[in-house]
DNA sequence: CTGCGCTA
DNA sequence: TAGCGCAGG
C-alpha cells in the first residue's frame, strides 16, 4: 500500500508529542482500519471475533484510539474512500491476488504449526471490506465523530480538508497524501507507541512530515515529487523495475523523467496519474460536527452485539466524557 | 493496537 | 513506577 518514499523522506521527519497536536485531525480511514485489522490479532493470526465469528479487531481499535484522541484534545474526522479511478484497477487486482494468496499461506502455516509465519500471512490477508466499513462508521457515529465520504480517494479529500483549514493535519502511515499536496502529515499517532518489528518490541513516537520540509530538503518541487512516485510506483501505476526512491530522486533532479519513461515504458502515458495527484476529485461540501458519545448505544452495540466487556467499554467512555468533558465539552459538542 | 496485571 | 507479557472478542 502507498508509495515507497520512506527512504528519501526519513531525514525530514520531525518527532512530535501528543500535546503539540491539538485541533482537528483528518484521519485516512482506510489506512487506520487496515492497520487495526492487520495488527490486532492473536499470535497465530486469528483476529478478535465475537461469538458468531464476526471480526471485531477494528471496533476495538476505533474505541480505544479515539477515546484517547478525544481525551487529549484531538478531534478526529474519518475520511472514507469513494470510487477509485479507472487506472487504479490493476493495483486493486494485484492487491487482491496477494491478499488471497496470503490467506492460503496462512492456512498452510497453521497446518504446519508455524505460528510466526501464520501471523505474518494473516496480517497480509487483511481486507477492509464492506462489513468492516459499515460497522466502523456506525461506531464512529455513536462516538460523535464525523465521517466524510470522499468523491474518490480518501487521501485526496483529507488533504483538501487540511488545505481548506478545516483540519490541521492528516493522520496516515502512508506518504501518499504528500503527493496530493498535504501541508502536514502525522504518522505513528498511536497510544502506546509500542510496535513489534522483526520480533523485537520497539517504541515508535509520533512524527510529523511537512511538505515544505520535504521539498526543501530534497531540493525539488511537488511536481518532481510526483514524478518520483511515478517512476518508483504508487497506488496508480506499478513503476519501473529497479528504480527505487534514491534512483528516482536522482533521475528526476537531473531532468530525466520523460527520457527515462520514453526509453523504458514508451507505451505508458503518465499524464492521467500526474493529473490525478494535482487535481483529484474532492468536495467542499461536508459537515464537521462532534457530539458527545452515545454511551448507551455504544454499549448496546459493542457489548450487546459483539461481546465486548461492559467494564472495558465503560472505562474507555468515562475517559472521554470525564476528561474531555469539563474543560472542552462545551466548546466542542 | 490497547489495557491491565504482575514483577522488580 | 517502568517494563514486560498476555488477553481482548
Amino acid at each position: 500500500m502507498g508509495v515507497a518514499l520512506r527512504d528519501i523522506i526519513v531525514e525530514y521527519k520531525v518527532p512530535v508529542t501528543w500535546e503539540a497536536l491539538p485541533g482537528v485531525a483528518a484521519v485516512d480511514a482506510h489506512n487506520a482500519l487496515y492497520q487495526f485489522l492487520s495488527i490486532i490479532r492473536q499470535p497465530d493470526g486469528t483476529p478478535l471475533m465475537d461469538s458468531n465469528g464476526r471480526v471485531t479487531s477494528h471496533l476495538s481499535g476505533i474505541l480505544f484510539r479515539n477515546a484517547s484522541f478525544l481525551e487529549r484534545g484531538i478531534r478526529p474526522v474519518y475520511v472514507f474512500d469513494g470510487p477509485p479511478p479507472d487506472f487504479k484497477q490493476k493495483t486493486i487486482e494485484e492487491r487482491r491476488r496477494v491478499r488471497v494468496q496470503a490467506g492460503v499461506r496462512w492456512e498452510e502455516a497453521l497446518a504446519k504449526g508455524d505460528t510466526k509465519e501464520a501471523y505474518k500471512q494473516a496480517r497480509s490477508s487483511s481486507k477492509v471490506d464492506r462489513e468492516i466499513i459499515e460497522t466502523s462508521k456506525k461506531l464512529l457515529s455513536l462516538m460523535g465523530i464525523p465521517c466524510i465520504e470522499a468523491p474518490s480517494e480518501g487521501e485526496a479529500q483529507a488533504t483538501h480538508m487540511v488545505m481548506q483549514g478545516d483540519a490541521s493535519y492528516v493522520v496516515s502511515q502512508d506518504y501518499d497524501t504528500l503527493l496530493f499536496g498535504v501541508p502536514m502529515l502525522v504518522r505513528n499517532l498511536t497510544i502506546s507507541g509500542k510496535r513489534k518489528i522483526h520480533g523485537r518490541s520497539v517504541t515508535l513516537n509520533p512524527e510529523k512530515v511537512t511538505l515544505p520540509g520535504v521539498l526543501k530538503g530534497l531540493g525539488i518541487t511537488r511536481e518532481q515529487l510526483i514524478q518520483i512516485a511515478v517512476l518508483i510506483g504508487n497506488d496508480f501505476n506499478p513503476g519501473l523495475k529497479g528504480i527505487g526512491p534514491k534512483t528516482g530522486l536522482k533521475l528526476v533532479k537531473e531532468g530525466s523523467f520523460e527520457k527515462t519513461l520514453r526509453e523504458r515504458e514508451p507505451d505508458f502515458d503518465p499524464a492521467p496519474v500526474i493529473d490525478f495527484f494535482l487535481q483529484p476529485p474532492i468536495t467542499s461540501e461536508y459537515d464537521l460536527a462532534w457530539h458527545p458519545p452515545d454511551t448507551v448505544k455504544i454499549e448496546e452495540m459493542l457489548c450487546g452485539e459483539y461481546n465486548f466487556s461492559v467494564e472495558r467499554v465503560q472505562k474507555a467512555l468515562e475517559g472521554i466524557v470525564g476528561k474531555a468533558g469539563q474543560k472542552t465539552l462545551d466548546k466542542w459538542f
